[in-house]
DNA sequence: CTGAAAGCGCTTACAG
DNA sequence: CTGAAAGCGCTTACAG
């Protein structure tokens, strides 16, 4: 392995003490001479000397690392997220543990255990894990913990979402302005509150509408296997209500396999007979299906409050005589594009 | 914080040692007591404790945690494969740190060296630097090391690749089987041998058909800015050469671009008077672009190979009497998909 | 101006 | 069957 501390002490006949002092920069606080400290520097360039992070997180206990857990790393939506916080963490001088929960509580509930036992100094999370258990118990004990773009209404965690409501709402009864009247909505995870409201704005602007929200109508898809079941889902709608003039989808990823399922269908979405909205995007939806409106997630912001969220936490858990501060939280609109105009 | 091996030992007047040993599940090897170690056992529970894997880390110069520096954290090539290198990373034990070097040599210089501060037991990375100055030291160091996606012929650490040869050939040589004659090639960071070798698969396969290589139809794009350098580049070639009647990609972010761009400008691609090609895709190119051929990347193939390899070299590199091994390199054919029959 | 010493929380020979 | 001790590589009071 590469040298350490001591090979630089042992071979410049100086105590550790003097050659950390100059190497973490304090040797004129510290009153060590000009000509020692160029010695030490020399000499830990000679070897080139690179501080063993670990140990010096062990002691201080301040990994500069935060954890990252999300649903999918692949999904476009959270990778888009991982890039941005990576970035912003990075300029802080943080690094990024990453891991996927596939969804399930039970992973999630032990990559935080994990985490934590790998000392990170915070954790952002989209929770998979309506209960919320063990993210409870993580911000109780006092670790610095962000929820995006699930919050969990029992925990006291800081959480930064996007306005799930206001943005279903606003693409609903835009669909409904045009003049669909039988609009179906596409969604999954109905357990999260992330997809109830999505769901209440579905209903609300239906009800505002004075449409029906016709229990046919609603097709809900499993996590697993999704593929196929976004496909059935949409058989057993049109069959079952062929004159479904609308769909809604709560998010991208349902829209990108709605889109596939009529191109394999032959169904013409361009004509604009159909009325389609979604809730985030995927850049080629504008080409794919230009008609469809979108809200689109600010995937820059979300992750910029999060990460900023994180930090301060962070810094008060690790300031002197800190009490917890009140966790804070954001609530962001959702851009919309309306496209079939 | 937590508790630690000492509270447990303190409050059962215990030496560390044999907690330890009980809690690591040594404790029948080691003949410590039934008794003792059900004590052991309760008390670490109702302290809820969790090891410090830092001080575990320190101590047996293990991590269990592996560095994964990508160009791009949000490109859907690198974001799958992240994903499926969290995947099988997390089966072997393995945690994932997980950066963007933002293709940018120096970037991804330093951040080998932090991850190598922070112990991590090996590397995985997608080079940008195409001198592999910092990854050559990383391999000679002794430091477990498997590159992908872009090899440097000078360093001797693993490598998976995709065949970026035959692929472009298979490509270009479909469209001008097609009877295309004027393809243009749009290509990016012209000096990784990874698109050189794609730009020699496109030469390959119009000369064997006879074509001449029209430098007019060679577009080169910038990084940085990238959207709007693609569409440059292509009004640069229709205007020199308003009768290209092909487009060969070298990457799909390309493609997707350039996608927009046609449809922009109006520009029809659905009658297949224009012949297209891809390297790698986009789960919706099927529908935006249903008659471009692509040449798909094996995805798990990649990540399943560089994992194996890694945790090959991180074992050899932890075994006592260990030689370095050879090290291992695989390329992988491309799955094509020629879509405009 | 510089150093000896303790400690972060583990693991693991070594000793009894 | 169990424990005292050293060590992983740092940082940081404390002392001179």
């Amino acid at each position: 392995m590469g040298a350490s501390l001591k090979d630089i002490a042992c071979k410049l006949n100086l105590s550790k003490t003097t050659v950390s002092w100059v190497l973490s920069g304090q040797g004129d606080k510290k009153g060590i001479s000009a000509e020692t400290q160029s010695r030490v520097l020399a000499c830990a360039r000679s070897l080139a000397y690179e501080p063993n992070l670990l140990a010096r997180s062990l002691n201080t206990g301040v990994s500069k690392t935060i954890g990252l857990i999300l649903p999918s790393i692949s999904d476009t939506f959270f990778a888009h997220i991982a890039d941005r916080i990576e970035s912003e963490a990075e300029r802080e001088g943080y690094s990024l543990m990453i891991a996927g929960s596939n969804s399930e509580p039970e992973r999630e509930n032990a990559l935080i255990r994990l985490f934590r036992s790998k000392k990170v100094d915070g954790i952002i999370i989209a929770p998979a894990d309506a209960s919320g258990r063990e993210v409870g118990r993580l911000a109780e004990s006092g670790c610095p913990v962000v929820l995006f773009d699930r919050c969990l209404a029992k925990t006291d965690a800081g959480c930064v979402v996007i306005d799930n409501e206001a943005g279903s709402h606003a693409l609903v009864r835009h669909l409904a302005a045009r003049g669909f009247r039988k609009i179906a909505i596409i969604t999954t995870f109905p357990h999260l509150p992330t997809m109830e409201l999505r769901h209440r704005g579905y209903l609300r602007a239906l009800a505002e509408a004075g449409l029906h929200a016709d229990p046919r109508l609603y097709g809900e898809v499993a996590y697993a296997g999704y593929r196929q079941h976004v496909c059935d889902t949409l058989d057993r709608i049109l069959a079952t209500v062929p004159d479904t003039d609308g769909f809604f989808f709560t998010t991208h990823i349902l829209a990108t396999e709605a889109l596939r399922y009529f191109h394999d269908r032959g169904i013409d979405i361009s004509d604009g007979r159909l009325g389609l909205a979604c809730m985030h995007e995927d850049p080629l939806f504008r080409l794919a299906a230009p008609r469809m409106s979108v809200a689109r997630f600010p995937v820059e912001e979300i992750s910029a409050h999060a990460v900023r969220l994180l930090l301060r936490q962070i810094r008060e858990s690790q300031s002197p005589g800190s009490v917890r501060p009140a966790p804070e939280s954001v609530v962001l609109p959702c851009r919309m594009e309306f496209r079939d105009e």
